[in-house]
DNA sequence: GCTGAAATTGAAGAAAC
DNA sequence: GTTTCTTCAATTTCAGC
């Protein structure tokens, strides 16, 4: 049930491979990719530049903690719009994107329609967003935080 | 209030500016990072396996689309744990990250006690992992489920 | 600590199979 | 798609500052 598929929108294995290997380590050189994957590392390169190209690979990140810079308090903010402000939803979300503590925006269904994830220096920090950048705007009805003592990535 | 600071932990601006490049671009080369912000590719070379070993950096990794993997369904699944079950709690959490569609754990406080952000081959297989590796495991006394219509990254 | 030069290694493209 | 070859660029080490 939660297995890797054979074969999908054109990828095959090897491709799947590929993407998995990445996803654990961003810098793997292309050499060792090939290797590992059992093709020639002219050939990965190229399949490498066709995932990126499609959009199976977004982009590479490092995963940098954000204590380390100064933004050790976490946390998951559930955010409603006020059903009167649907439509100042889009110029709303882009905003959300510029705020510096967030560092992820979930449009969701359910009874929020945002998740944020915000690493902030400090809880006058999250305050501070919550309540000028969020409530502040008039635009949101209801929040809930969420405190994230930990994260974790998945395999 | 939500800006940069100076001088974080022993880590000096340009160590700063470094993880702020890595963040945006986890594959921009080594010299090229030197040069951007002032240093010998040399040195630019030991701050970054410095900023490795001290865990400002956790590791580097492709942002894979979770569609082109076959798993186009992603939600947020709000987990609360029984309260006498608390005691379990470690284990039951060691076993989140081996589920294949879980892509983070968030533990939180507030009403609930985990977020997983999951990413499913379709709705069943959504339904089969609360159902089965959640509620299933009678350690659950709630969840609550957000589907993601998008996920965007932060600055 | 930082630098600059030298050596090693990897990336990327072309040609032939 | 693979292999080999070639060129160029990046990584890494190290003596010296």
């Amino acid at each position: 049930m939660t297995d890797v598929p054979k074969d999908v929108r054109g990828l095959d294995h090897i491709d799947l491979e590929l993407l998995s290997l990445l996803r654990v380590d961003g810098r793997m050189p292309n050499n060792a990719l090939a290797d590992r994957v059992g093709i020639a590392p002219s050939t990965c390169l190229t399949r490498i530049r066709r995932l990126r190209e499609i959009g199976a690979v977004r982009g590479f990140h490092a995963d940098v903690d954000p204590a380390w810079i100064g933004r050790p308090i976490q946390a998951m903010i559930a955010v409603r719009i006020r059903p009167d402000a649907r439509e100042a939803i889009g110029r709303f979300a882009e905003s959300l994107a510029g705020i510096r503590a967030v560092r992820d925006v979930y449009f969701v269904s359910g009874s929020y329609d945002f998740l944020l994830h915000v690493a902030c220096a400090d809880v006058d920090d999250l305050r501070a967003v919550i309540t000028e950048r969020l409530s502040g705007t008039g635009l949101i009805s209801g929040t809930e935080t969420y405190l994230i003592f930990e994260h974790r990535r998945g395999v």
